[in-house]
DNA sequence: GATAGGGACTTTACCGGTTAAGACAACGCT
DNA sequence: AGCGTTGTCTTAACCGGTAAAGTCCCTATC
């Protein structure tokens, strides 16, 4: 990859039209102090005129700051599409991030080890000045990645799955707890919950507070199932637990995310049950299209835009020096709409 | 933004382990000639014992290659969260960067002019080797821009928006054609469409297309209306399409994506119209959530992901040097599902 | 035996900035 | 007058690589 030869003009050029120092040109745009009002006039005239801009990666290989941050996701390309959870919250992280004029860089990856490669690659070659680091699973490689680089970062999941990083989280098992409580007030007694990938330390963090719950509730029928997050698992997933025989058949089903509530939206469609009258279905994460459903999809809500902007947020505190610390996220209250209503 | 300190490890490092000069370093990781097979070999353990990698910022300020592409994606980031088209372009666009250790540089912009700008300053910081061009519009600065800067890019457009630009571009004209063909010969004589934001030059063409189909096929009412592309809008404009009487009322509604056709769909539930019975739709883009509705939405499909892997790969031809061409991917072809037939 | 031609490395000059240290004039103070 | 400050700007080293030019030695050639 050869990048084409293009008249570039230089720092050098504008010293040289400003009548200075290129050391006097870097002083002026870094706002630095010893240089009288006059030159620096006479050097951002200059610069405008000849149309120049810091090089900026001449400015990271000196030693300053460096304006991107990484964010490499590890998920099959083809599921990743699907998803909005991740395309709000990327466009949540760039509204912070481009307040600093910073960039983001992504990266697909396939396995947490390549992940490990990639930042450290990053981080070494100085590519970033720190990342966000997503999707965490027990005892994951990258807590001790982080801090054998020294490398700022903001960990999004529980501080019990994201060691000393600092992290920002929601408390899910919070707000499983309360979508339990909420069906069961409504008269709900097998509720079921279609959760997301088995690796990731959140979906067991939410499949445990959903087990107790249940226990604490003294619920006739808990049941719950693993899936990739796609809509088509969503999908299986809801058509197995329907096919129950009415006392055994769940009257309400909770999902990991929304995509997976609206295949099984229209599984149940399909199979004939009217929702919320023969099953209440409950959704996660709450994008636009729970509302663009019909009816509507109950959902638990969080704003994924918002999360992504504490994250970045947090990520420019880190690179200037914050210690280390846990930072909630509003939990993820419950949005009552058409999809949720009291068992027949 | 400062980075934080580590103790890196450089070139010179590797080389001094080695027992060689940085240059025999350089030499060994560009696979160049004029080293002994057992130099290189020694060197290759010595970076390895280090877990030494080059430094890109280094290495592209040098004046190599550069490894990374940009992006900037022009529209609301709100709005952008909903939209799968993107992730599942992006996805591809990284599947193809992902072959050649290249990564996204990825950024939202406000404004065409504020793109420019963007573009400018990464292609003259280096940041980037070249970038992707999307939404074009008429008379679209952004090709000017990259004649100007002599910057490798590939527009994402149909030729008569991208200039001279090497542009990669689906044929919306016959596509949207076929769709109204496809509606006509189903006995639909009153077809309408929900097409994006006027401004982008893709959704003119599309236009264009539909009154000329329109007008060819005489049909009796060929109504247009503009969105923002976000579900609400395609509700919105579902239902004032809707609520016309029985024989001024639209029999069939093509959307400009998917996710204002799934809102289409509900509205024509909330309406109390079935669907296909009572009016027939058809989405635009096709991603799984087409597949997730009931009934199932019938879609003008392209494959988004292989999409992005080719303007991917048209980007690292055009950055190697290939000519300015024009790359049509294979148009949208007609996937009918349970949301089209003949009308009542 | 002098010369040419390679192969295998090393030297050295950048790339385009940042930054610590130095130079120099003007100023205030004893 | 002599001297330390300040304020303003320049110098030069450095960041971590790349690449052209140079060095050195070994071998083939006439």
């Amino acid at each position: 990859m050869t990048a084409t030869p293009t008249p570039r003009v230089t720092i050098k050029d504008v010293a040289a039209r400003a009548g200075v120092s290129k050391g006097a040109v870097s002083l002026a745009f870094n706002h630095k102090p010893g240089l009288s009002e006059a030159t620096r006039d006479r050097i951002f005239r200059a610069a405008r005129e000849l149309g120049w801009a810091p090089n900026l990666t001449a400015r990271t290989l000196a030693g300053s700051r460096v304006d991107v941050v990484g964010l490499a996701i590890c998920r099959p390309a083809r599921l990743l599409g699907l998803e909005p959870f991740y395309m709000e919250f990327i466009s949540g992280v760039e509204s912070v991030l481009t307040e600093h004029s910073c960039s983001l860089l992504l990266r697909l990856v396939r396995t947490v080890e390549e992940e490990v490669g990639l930042q450290e690659a990053w981080w070494r070659g100085r590519q970033i000045g720190g990342s966000i680091l997503v999707d965490f699973r027990a005892d994951d490689p990258r807590v001790a990645m982080a801090e054998r680089l020294g490398m700022p970062v903001v960990a999004v999941g529980h501080p019990s799955l994201t060691g000393g990083l600092t992290s920002v989280w929601t408390d899910d098992a919070t707000a499983v707890t309360e979508a339990v409580r909420y069906l069961a007030a409504l008269g709900h007694r097998r509720v079921a919950r279609v959760g997301g990938a088995a690796g990731f330390g959140h979906t067991a963090i939410r499949t445990a507070a959903f087990d107790e719950a249940a226990r604490g509730l003294e619920l006739a029928g808990a049941l719950q199932v693993a899936t990739d997050f796609s809509g088509e698992a969503g999908a299986r997933a809801t058509r197995s637990l329907l096919t129950a025989a009415p006392p055994d058949r769940p009257t309400a089903i909770v999902y990991d995310n929304d995509i997976m509530a609206v295949a099984g939206l229209s599984v149940a469609a399909e199979m004939g049950l009217r929702v919320p009258e023969d099953v209440s279905l409950l959704a996660w994460d709450d994008s636009q299209l729970c509302r663009l459903t019909h009816p509507t999809l109950s959902a638990m809500s969080h704003d994924v835009h918002g999360f992504g902007a504490e994250v970045a947020r947090t990520l420019f505190g880190v690179i200037m020096g914050d210690g280390a610390g846990s930072h909630p996220v509003p939990t993820p209250v419950l949005t009552p709409r058409g999809s949720t209503a009291p068992p027949r």
